[in-house]
Parts: C-alpha cells; sequence; structure tokens
DNA sequence: TTAATTATTGTTATAATATAACATTTCTTA
DNA sequence: TAAGAAATGTTATATTATAACAATAATTAA
C-alpha cells in the first residue's frame, strides 16, 4: 500500500508533486481573480497538496486542529473546501467523500480521476474526447450539463506490481 | 419540476416505464443466477421503479415502514441495497447519496447517468465509446478498472421547456 | 425428517459525513 | 474610524451509513 503521491500523465503538468509551487500558484490565482485564500483556506489547501490523496473532511479537520493548536469545527473546514471548490482548486470524489487538490485549477476542464482502492491514490487525467463524447450525448438528450463526474476505481500500476510480487 | 419517469433513450431499452416488466425480470435474473430475490429486497426493487428517480435510503426506509407496516430499520434497508447493486439491479448515484434502479441489469454494462438538478430525473444511458475511451486511459496507466461512475449533473430537456416557458 | 448449516432479517447502538442558525471577528472601503 | 461585507467561531443537529449481535427463515446433510 503506497501512500506517496503518484505522477501526473497529463502533459500539461509540469511538476504534480511540488507542493509549494501549486500553492504559489493558487494565491495568484485568487489574486487574479479578486477572491480571498485566506489563512485558514490556504492552510486546508496546503494540507490536501501534502496528503497527495483524496482525503476525508474530518481527517482534515483533525489535522488543522492539530496544525493550529485549536479546535477547528466541521463547518470551518466544510466553508474553506467549499470555496476551494468554487475556484477549481480542490474536487470532490464522490464516491469517496473526500477531496483532493486540484492539479489545473488555472484554466476550465473535465476531468476524470482513476481512484485506487488499495492504496488510495488518485490520478487525475483530463481527456478532451470524453468531453466531446457527453456533449454529443447531452445535445442528444436536450439536456444541459453543469458538472461531471468521472471517477474510475481500480487497482493501480503500483498495486498491481506490488501484490504480484 | 417534473416527478414522472423519464422514456429511456437506449436502444435495447423497450419500456422502461413498465416496473411489472422491470420485477419480472429481476425475478428470472435472479433464479438464472441461483440468488434470492426475498420479499424484502423485491419490495424495495419496487418502490425504487415506482419513484423512478434517485431515491436516498432514508426515503426507501420511510416508504417500506409505510407499506409494510411496521418499523424497517437502516440496515434492513442498505442490505437490501448491496443486495441489488451485487446484482447490477440497483446502482448508486454517488453525488446525490441515492439509488436508482438500472434499466439493463441483464448484461454487463457501463453506464452514464444525465442528473436533472432542478426535476431530480436521472436518465441512464450506455455508450461503447466511453467504455472505449477509459480502456485507452486505464491501459496508457497501467490501472486496472473495476468500477466506474459517470454521473453529468445539468438540466433535462423538459425543465428547460419549463424554464424558458 | 430432523439436525446442522447457512443466509437473511431484526434490533440496538453508534460512526461518519454534512449543514443550519446565529454570534463574533476580520477585512474592506466609504 | 465607522459602516458594511466577508469570513470564521460556536452550538446544535441533520443526514447517511455501518458494527455487532440476536432471532428467524431457508437450505443442505445426515
Amino acid at each position: 500500500m503506497r501512500t506517496e503521491p503518484l505522477p501526473c500523465y497529463d502533459e500539461h503538468c509540469y511538476d504534480q508533486n511540488a507542493s509549494a509551487e501549486r500553492i504559489a500558484m493558487a494565491i495568484d490565482l485568487c489574486n487574479d481573480r479578486g477572491v480571498r485564500l485566506t489563512e485558514m483556506r490556504h492552510k486546508i489547501l496546503e494540507l490536501l497538496w501534502e496528503y497527495g490523496r483524496p482525503t476525508g473532511a474530518y481527517e482534515l479537520i483533525e489535522a488543522t486542529t492539530r496544525r493550529m493548536s485549536r479546535p477547528i469545527k466541521p463547518p470551518t473546514v466544510y466553508r474553506a473546501l467549499d470555496f476551494l471548490m468554487s475556484q477549481g482548486l480542490v474536487t470532490k470524489i464522490e464516491s469517496r467523500n473526500a477531496y483532493i487538490p486540484c492539479t489545473h485549477p488555472e484554466y476550465p476542464h473535465e476531468c476524470l480521476f482513476y481512484i485506487c482502492i488499495e492504496c488510495d491514490s488518485a490520478v487525475e487525467l483530463e481527456d478532451p474526447r470524453l468531453e466531446h463524447l457527453i456533449s454529443q450525448n447531452t445535445a442528444l438528450l436536450g439536456f444541459s450539463p453543469i458538472r461531471r463526474m468521472v471517477e474510475i476505481e481500480g487497482i493501480c500500476i503500483h498495486c498491481t506490481a506490488t501484490d504480484s510480487a
């Protein structure tokens, strides 16, 4: 069972592991948009990058409580998560009730998550063909899409290797 | 806000609204597989077809309690749902914490759900291209998929018409 | 055909996830 | 600096789901 972050297979992604760079990007992005990445929001985004895997809200509540040496309550963390999601900085993995930092908040995108049920890693991919395919279906149905969730659970390459070793 | 069931756009689907036929199909399928569609499981599947939309577990608990004139507790309903999901008769809509009967339990399939955030309807589509696309990505990642969730939230054609009227 | 075994359901309690409502603090800007 | 807006703190509770063990029903083996 691996817990370290996995590399990103997206050509746009220069370094998925660089938590500090991700935070810097988030700060810039919030400045550009005129929204505030407050201390609480910052800390929670930072924690999510450190964890590098889908993380539950209550795990984040405990982590911020430890890190800030005072009790942080659920609404505080949920509100920060709502903000981060509204800015595309974080995505909720619905099938796990867990939150993961977004690799590419800088431009709008539709992503797929490949989630390993053994090591809990999640890889984010973008695939324009998926968007195309969904667009075709929505046109056929007369459906106006707003939010898309594509989550594929399975066994990642590392755990497959470990399992067979 | 519409609540009646929507037609199925899948060419394999001869009549999505025929709850009785769906139940008959489930009975046959369970017989063939040597598993038991008990009274409780039957009732809950029936309720799901009657509701015709993603339905929460606690809504089902209340409905079975009414229908059976005695208190049905959460574990009973959750266990029935687990069984129905294991047989492909029901799918959980993860983004809503809700359950919906599956249009095509008779053969293995990967489906997409188009969920209307106004009328709560959910249309199930199958699209082999999605499967193909995901297979390509999983091959690239060395990822072995087990379970796939594709949920698209938006506004359905009926609500779009109603909204603009 | 009954006893043993397994599968299912009942029951109680509680875990895990999330939000409502209102008070307080912090930030922005007039 | 005061007023208004935004964010956070706090308490309580809603919602979703499962653990653990008891009782019952169905199936199988003797």
